[in-house]
DNA sequence: GGGGCTCGATACATTGATGTATCGAAACAG
DNA sequence: CTGTTTCGATACATCAATGTATCGAGCCCC
């Protein structure tokens, strides 16, 4: 099933990537739908034959670019789980941490916007794209677990939590994308985090029951 | 300023109609950025010709469709703040039915996101981008200041609860564009908004502390 | 109902992007 | 260091899309 059984050299891989870079930057600069092998090539130095000897179309390196930035979104999620920093006091700051570790560049809007459009066209990308959702869901649950155990919470209930950052993330990442400025649209972001958080999670002994 | 200055007549309305609507098709087919002239035309029904007569490129279509779409949303959620529909009983009762008014077909969804992508790297439509969502915010308004008086409510935070409000709405909907199937996703979506709604609301008459 | 104007169809010239087939240089193994 | 393999550059043939200029039918007003 694996769709590249291509005699892998150190060569190749280096080309490979020169190409990905230079699509990021092609993509994010005249859309994906726009761009072209050419524009490609020539952002990264290389000409039509390097391409079509390491891809098959522009469809496949947006795929994968689109695992790429994938995986190290989840790298650094994993990161901020894993890390020895120190100890967040309350729910605002675990929630800051969690949002420091995701991008909020505009390239990357445009790169997921324009891939989950095009997935939802593609009928097998639509797999892709849930997948990659559910990943993200999965390795924030951990996070949080950490980071809320600090502050003396539980997650009541992980689906619910994880599917509300999700859309929270994606619906707040467009608004920082046209308004990219903007310092009360990121105060916002936080705060709706945190509210979220905050209903799908409760204190670990709760004390008294007005106290929730 | 206007962009149109056109001798407009009744035939010029009706193929401009007709184009926009092929355009639709098409672009939720090809999307936005793979879409050509010819399909557009070929789809309505027309030659080139008949499109480099009413409009002077894609983009100009792609935005007078936009305005379109925009228009027919706003007019939708101001039936609602007019409407003599029976009253609502509780919040969530209100959530539902804004959201009955809002589309959730995936057209719309790619729609959104192709010209919100589009928009961040072309710098005169983010304004217009901006504006749109301030005239969604605004028009949101009053359809939850009646709903929420039904049940008894006011709203505290207007600009935050309309942020939080289209943040989830963009989110969730990216969500049912990918499962669209879901029946798990769109209640988690109600849910969403009538938690955001009772957040960023209080009861008129706050009869004791502790039914907060 | 007829004359002038509007709009969409036709035809054309041009540009640009695609994919493939071939060749030479650089990488790698022994 | 040498033979072999691999990869990217070059060249080619083809196709598709663009925008414009022109023409004629239909619309509208008087």
């Amino acid at each position: 099933m694996s769709s590249t059984p291509k005699p892998v050299t150190r060569r190749r891989a280096q080309t490979r990537q020169r190409l990905v870079e230079a699509a990021r930057e092609v993509f994010a600069r005249e859309g994906f739908g726009r761009s072209t092998v050419e524009q490609v090539c020539e952002a990264a130095g290389f000409t039509r034959g390097a391409f079509y000897s390491n891809f098959t179309s522009l469809d496949e390196l947006f795929l994968e670019m689109w695992a790429q930035e994938s995986a190290s979104l989840l790298a650094r999620l994993q990161d901020v789980a894993a890390g020895g920093a120190p100890k967040v006091k309350d729910v605002r700051a675990a929630v800051e941490r969690v949002l420091e570790a995701l991008p909020v560049d505009t390239d990357w809007f445009q790169i997921t916007s324009e891939f989950t459009a095009h997935a939802v066209r593609t009928p097998g990308l639509a797999q892709v794209m849930a997948a990659r959702e559910q990943a993200i869901q999965e390795a924030l649950a951990p996070v949080f677990d950490l980071l809320l155990a600090q502050v003396g919470r539980r997650v009541t209930n992980r689906v619910a939590l994880g599917r509300s950052l999700v859309a929270a993330y994606d619906g707040t990442l467009a608004q920082l994308a046209v308004e990219p400025a903007s310092k009360a649209v990121r105060r916002h972001r936080v705060e709706l985090f945190t509210l979220l958080v905050e209903h799908y999670s409760e204190p670990v002994r709760p004390r008294r029951r007005f106290l929730l």
